[in-house]
DNA sequence: GTGAAAGCGCTAACAA
DNA sequence: TTGTTAGCGCTTTCAC
């Protein structure tokens, strides 16, 4: 049986209140009493039991971290950050997938499962701007991801629609024309996907070039399968392009890997840029150009905010608070820095 | 406030214990009590407290997995599938990373923290046989990995050698007599490396080939930076040599890029096998032949050994268990299967 | 089939 | 500076 708090009590023949000022660093204790407890605590082994005392202090010391999958990297490099970010403040994790799947997302938001953590960062894939209403929770929440914008809580995200504006341009300035895109949703207005193709669209019209949709291909996923699907179909329609700008990583090393299969050149033939900046697209062969939106500022900043809001009611801001990270465009040998002038 | 057991039973007009009967399923309640009880649940929207469930019942739901690092893909999908597998018992993860740090290894089997799960899966790569003694925690542990064996605590783990030497047989199958190797440990005996340079060894061992040391080069991380690294060193030491067996995937496809970098094709100037079969290796370009080494089956093996041992006492085994999972070679492009007799 | 009461280990008033 | 006491919300005997 592990010790409690009334064993080193007994053990230190002081009172259970005086164990419990040691162990959580109250400051009046004198240094002989204090001595004596920790010694008593040593020798018994004591660890305090955390159910407890998140039961009566209604906290728990856990934050949980929803996810679509943590097997797609960008979402496992960014689990990652979150942790590593957590721990500094003393608190732990616990992970739930949703499969991107909206029903999932949705019963997540009121699990019990989850009611033994003191907050919540939330990714959601699936739930749409409509749903906002439903991010109105009793805890304190942070929301991550691009599905959702101007709801009742914070929200911490990357400038998606610059960052692909700033993408496209970088390889219109290498003077490509035909830029094809992978990875569109039909009919999405809001997400990732749609963000980054109003980006592309963007740039497009400031550089005077038209938008043709034949370039661009849509997907449900945004795996490495996906992304050589469409390429599979872009190059079977007979569409001719010099360029890829592929809206996550994933699917672009999918599709470079077919533009590959297909004898085309990279970047000769077709210039091509990715999203997301993961660790893999470095090492690619071609390396990816791609654009770094800021996940590992994400991950912290949307840890820093959640402590902020776990903090005493007084330090608690009462609006949600929407950040921005910053963006950079990494060139590599799949679209090389464009000549300047 | 969140209601509490005491506001469902004063509404519903019944005790505190009936409520509790109702919530947890025990099946003598009658019909009428138990929809009066579950419409004064809905219209105040109750939510057990795990908190204090957790503190009466000394079970939590919740286990423990413990990793060196989310962002290798290896661990990132093994993350998956442990949490996948976790929710099919009805139970939630809490993620904590090591870095593959000894000291941290040892610190988290006895933190406080880690005192909320009910139970662990450990995976540890900093810790050696020698530790195996602090694995005798009170509290069900799963062991993952190779860096101990026979320890006092169940241990789910892949074929190394085995699995090695059947991809070494491969390659030289296929022709190939100067094998390199990428990512050994120097010095090491046990753990992942030095089991699949043993398996290496005993399949060359097994053809007659001469094992020459010059071919083998040391890594202390398995990161795709660290293969590409040691392929640099390989060639410009001028070793020769016509395939590459990269110790884990990562590595490989590290060491891949270098090789194409520097002219080389693949298969043709040498063949190339890996060990891990991520996802990415799929969609490498040229993809990439690698040994399956049943990561899923180690994790849901994992999982539901450590439910049996959450189980209670009557259920539970009294002897550590040894698991090994099987694998398979992957042929692709890389290294493709050898014309057969 | 249902109720009453004890107590899991801890923290936080309040007293001394 | 230290001790006493009352719960946090739940499960679990044990009665009824």
């Amino acid at each position: 049986m592990a010790a409690t708090l009334h064993d080193v009590a007994q053990r230190a023949g002081v009172s259970i209140k005086t164990v419990s000022n040691v162990v959580n660093d109250y400051p009046h204790v004198s240094a002989v009493t204090r001595a004596k407890v920790l010694e008593a605590i040593d020798e018994l082994g004591y660890q305090p039991n955390l159910s407890a005392r998140s039961l009566r202090s209604g906290r728990s010391g856990v934050i949980g971290l929803v996810l679509p999958e943590l097997s797609l990297s960008y979402f496992a490099e960014l689990a990652d950050a979150v942790i590593a970010r957590a721990e500094k403040h003393g608190l732990v994790v616990l992970v739930e997938k949703t499969g991107a799947d909206r029903d999932r997302e949705i019963a997540v938001l009121s699990s019990p499962r989850m009611r033994l953590t003191d907050g919540l960062i939330f990714s959601p894939l699936g739930m749409g701007q409509g749903d906002a209403p439903l991010l109105a929770v009793d805890y304190p929440m942070i929301l991550l991801g691009e599905r959702i914008f101007g709801g009742p809580v914070d929200h911490v995200t990357m400038r998606n629609v610059e960052a692909a504006r700033a993408a496209t341009e970088f390889l219109l300035d290498s003077g490509r024309r035909r830029i094809a895109v992978v990875g569109a949703h039909r009919g999405e207005v809001l997400g990732s996907a749609a963000l980054r193709l109003q980006g592309y669209r963007e740039a497009l019209e400031a550089a005077g070039v038209d938008y043709d949709p034949a370039l661009v291909s849509h997907t449900t996923l945004w795996h490495r399968s996906n992304g050589a699907e469409s390429m599979r179909e872009l190059i079977g329609a007979g569409v001719e392009f010099d360029a890829v700008f592929g809206l996550n990583d994933a699917l672009t090393l999918g599709a470079m890997r077919v533009l590959q299969e297909e004898g085309l050149r990279i970047p000769d033939d077709v210039a091509v840029m990715g999203f997301d900046n993961i660790e893999e697209a470095q090492f690619a062969v071609p390396s990816l150009s791609t654009v770094d939106p800021g996940r590992t500022e994400i991950a912290e900043t949307a840890v820093d905010l959640l402590v902020e809001r776990l903090g005493g009611a007084a330090a608690r801001p009462r609006e949600p608070r929407e950040l921005l990270v910053d963006f950079r465009v990494v060139a590599r040998e799949s679209a090389p820095e464009p000549a300047r002038a």
